[in-house]
DNA sequence: CAGACTTATCGTAATATTGCAATGTAATAT
DNA sequence: ATATTACATTGCAATATTACGATAAGTCTG
């Protein structure tokens, strides 16, 4: 109980999940606008921007890079954090395939 | 602690959050996949094509009803559950508006 | 090297999620 | 009315997630 039962899934749907929750929490979220709008993307400058703590942040961020999305470069004392931009788009994909099999009229039964 | 600070991100940040949550799941992912391709859409068509126990794939339903996306109506002695088409469209969107949003090159900085 | 600075990791506490048996509820059938 | 069928809800145990202080590990400066 309370472990997921992933093998009674397809591994595209356990991927779908696992992609999920990488943005199933609002500082990822907040995090990966930021690395999307910013090219000055220090985890610094996110603990300020988010307000949570350096921890909390530094966490959220190996979340991210565990899945591919974001990247980390050492840059002297700081890290440069970024996306990955094929694995963004990858990611991209897989949602636009979920989402492109829309009911068609005749097949909603609500 | 242990709690999600909402307070610190934006309304859209924390409602699409709650989307993903809501595929963050493989069962809620497969029931969502079945429900857009199947015209008979019973809970408990459900519990057999997923093998997950009937109380389980009940509460996943109630999450992603919770959500909006999916919808059920009585039909005799069992429920018809679909998806609701406005609700997805309105997700597709939000997930598109997220990916869209793509570095350009000289933004990216790894 | 010593200190300053930045990020990662550990430890811990609080809360959330997952799964299922058991039970409740509502409609239908006999 | 009673039984049956289908789904929802409850209660519980196990696991996962979230948050943060403390501390470790790394890099740079003087």
């Amino acid at each position: 109980m309370g472990l997921t039962r992933t093998e009674l899934f397809t591994d595209r749907q356990n991927e779908m999940a696992i992609l999920a929750k990488a943005l199933a929490h609002p500082a990822r979220v907040a995090i990966i606008e930021h690395l999307l709008k910013s090219d000055a993307c220090i985890n610094g400058h996110l603990v300020e921007e988010l307000g949570l703590a350096q921890a909390t942040i530094s966490q959220h961020l190996r979340k991210l890079k565990s899945i591919g999305i974001v990247q980390g470069t050492i840059e002297g004392v700081s890290v440069s954090y970024c996306i990955d931009p094929v694995r963004w788009r990858e990611i991209e994909q897989l949602f636009a395939g979920l989402f492109s099999r829309y009911p068609s009229a005749d097949k909603n039964c609500c």
